[in-house]
DNA sequence: TCATTAAATTGTT
DNA sequence: AACAATTTAATGA
């Protein structure tokens, strides 16, 4: 693993393709914009970073603009559980800094990953003069909300093909991830990583769903072929 | 641009 | 965990 680095040192400025994929901006009137866009940075993590640790203090709100991190917190026996991961287009953090908390999460790359921030100061001046931000948290927790609900079911189904089927339909999310689109670039290994699987348990999960109409698997990705059915894959009524 | 080689990823046992 | 097969990325003429 990576040493003890957050990534704060190595930000820079995005490029504007960068900057252009950052999906609430599209959100902000032209001021609100002006009065935030120059504080966002961007940092290139590699395999293993940190974006965030646990108890550490909220200083940015963070984002992926390309790449795939994994959302993980250590339980009391010391080992670790990943809970979901964080592909592109997708923005976290928001409650704890919200609240001015510590970060309640471990954020590590799990490959190559441009991470986006914006300091908490920022979020903070969104949330008290823009509507259109507010709109788009307020539907982010929302959505998020539903994501949890789900999750719960997933540990309770020891099945591995649905919880493959299950994990991808989240990392899928059109309004969580609006970067990811029709193809998730994930690698198998990756993918048994944040679902907690062996690689060929993955890949024979993979394989089931293809032959459903559900995915097709690629070369380093994944395409999504029909992601209601997807999400509904071992299902009863399914 | 193309051919060769190395590296990464996938399929299988 | 190991191995073979396949795909991509890198290199250099």
């Amino acid at each position: 693993m990576a040493p003890d680095l957050t990534l704060h040192q190595r930000r820079r400025a995005p490029t504007p393709s960068e900057l252009a994929s950052v999906p609430w901006l599209g959100h902000l009137t032209a001021s609100e914009r002006a009065e935030v866009q120059g504080a966002i940075t961007v940092s290139d993590a590699l395999p293993g970073d940190h974006v965030c640790r646990v108890g550490r203090a909220a200083t940015y709100w963070f984002g992926v603009v390309e790449g795939l991190l994994k959302m993980s917190a250590d339980n009391e026996q010391g080992n670790s559980m990943t809970f979901t991961g964080v592909p592109s287009g997708g923005w976290f953090g928001e409650g704890t800094v919200m609240k001015r908390e510590t970060y309640r999460y471990n954020i590590q790359a799990l490959r190559a990953s441009v991470v986006a921030g914006l300091p908490v100061h920022h979020f903070h001046w969104l949330l008290d003069h823009s509507i259109g931000f507010n709109r788009f948290v307020m539907n982010q927790l929302n959505e998020r909300l539903g994501q949890f609900i789900a999750a719960r079911e997933i540990d309770r189904l020891n099945n591995p093909e649905i919880r493959v089927a299950r994990s991808l339909a989240i990392l899928f999310n059109p309004v969580l991830y609006p970067g990811v689109g029709e193809i998730l670039r994930i690698t198998q290994q990756e993918l048994a990583y944040l679902v907690g699987l062996s690689r060929q348990r993955v890949n024979m999960a993979l394989n089931t769903l293809q032959a459903e109409q559900l995915i097709r698997t690629e070369y380093g990705g994944l395409r999504v072929l029909d992601l209601a059915r997807l999400r509904r894959f071992g299902l009863p009524n399914a």
